[in-house]
DNA sequence: TGCGTTTCTCAGACAAATCACAGGATGCCG
DNA sequence: CGGCATCCTGTGATTTGTCTGAGAAACGCA
């Protein structure tokens, strides 16, 4: 089920009304307190567990309905865990973290359940599109929901990757897509130069701040060109987007 | 019966629209794991067994729609499993796991009863693909359902092998078919380069992840050579077929 | 056993995307 | 209506991702 709250945000519910829960696990405490409190933003309930072992015992607990799960744990083999969580909860979907330079031996078959990963360093953005997908397609959540999201003329569909403006195809890349997609789950709100490099790009970002303005630039060019616009800058506040009827 | 489900996937059903059944029989766990997560994603229901009494038991009580049946088992051969299977099961068709090397002939001679077989390592796209066919064949699942996979003007049938763009009749090897049905079966949706390893390459392929990106370039050599393309590059993300008129 | 086919590695060519930098444009305030 | 802060965007260096030719190895079949 999906359902719009009063912010305009668009949220993942169970099929009895209930919150989504998300069970999060990584060593490092910093990215366990960062994706939960993204996760948390979501509207999703979350636990966290800094090893195998407590990954184990609240997922027996807590029985979330997606898993977030590093492939480093300092306790045991991220493979040994993913045994284990599935003869717990054989259906949950599971979204692993992995590192980039790994050697990418054992990545092999990760995504042959449904399951799906992302390397670190990630954007949020990423790491809760991918959940949300998951979610989706697992059916722990209403099977109604899509997968497009929709402002006035402009669609984005997340599994195609394909946007529209008045029916009109429109290539974006894979940055501008993300940006596009952040402004777009969040219709009619104003977003900072701040969060929007907090979500969009990876949290190990260490450039000039001023690479969102570049690429709001871009997605104008792309989407605005010539049209009515909706892409909005507040200044000293952020940019938002919105149907351009107003 | 067949069901389209939200994400564009079909799904096989029984004449009674509940989930069809498979029974997975394998001594090595990581076998039986992989083929559980990928059967599941299939929307099957699944059990497993390690061994041939834990088979005959299992399929008693569970009364599946199809047998996957490793050859190899610690306590019995698997001909007498299959042999006391079919005094339970008398219709059920088994998808025989056998090594590369192993005796063929004796396996010819089992398939002749409509079953079938694949050699270890295997790669989940040839097993969903040739369980798909013995459930379709069996009649467990409704006879309507048939096997010609169609995007646009392409045409692929699982069944004959056959693969046609407007008409013309294409030759694919067998590597090449096996990834554009993959495609084919997720049409409109991008499908990431692990993804498709994980999926349409055996489970103990070690090598480079650009194999795919070279096979890519073969399908469209024969595909999309001359004509409007259906294969597309989603950079950063993956690959997507979907119809040339869009 | 030998020949054609298929699979796959490797490496170079090429194209696209990302981002820093900086000058120009715009809005806002007094 | 100036002056300042903020925002916009052209240019180009660098990095990253993808495509494809050439050839080696494995396979399949007679």
């Amino acid at each position: 089920m999906t359902t719009t709250s009063p912010q305009g945000r668009t949220e993942l519910l169970r099929p009895d009304g209930s919150p989504v829960r998300v069970l999060v696990v990584d060593d490092e405490l910093s990215i366990t307190e960062l994706l939960s409190m993204a996760l948390r933003y979501e509207g999703w309930q979350i636990r966290s567990a800094g090893d195998g072992q407590g990954a184990l015992r609240t997922a027996r607990e807590f029985r979330p309905d997606a898993v977030v799960l590093d492939m480093m744990l300092p306790d045991m083999d991220g493979l040994t865990v993913l045994g284990r969580l599935r003869r717990e909860l054989p259906d949950v979907p599971v979204l692993f973290l992995t590192a980039r330079d790994a050697v990418e031996d054992r990545i092999a078959g990760l995504t042959a359940g449904g399951d799906d990963y992302v390397t670190k360093p990630f954007s949020l953005e990423e790491v809760v599109a991918r959940l949300r997908g998951l979610i989706r397609r697992s059916g722990a959540a209403d099977r109604r929901s899509d997968s497009v999201l929709v402002v006035g003329d402009l669609t984005l569909d997340e599994d195609s990757h394909e946007v529209t403006r008045g029916g009109d195809s429109i290539h974006l890349t894979a940055t501008e897509f993300e940006l596009l997609r952040f402004l777009m789950r969040n219709p009619r709100r104003v977003l900072s130069k701040a969060q929007i490099l907090d979500r969009v790009w990876s949290y190990d970002f260490g450039g000039q701040a001023n690479v969102v303005e570049l690429y709001i630039s871009y997605l104008r060019r792309k989407i605005d060109a010539g049209r009515e616009p909706m892409i909005h800058t507040r200044r000293g506040a952020g940019y938002l987007i919105k149907p351009a009827v107003s």
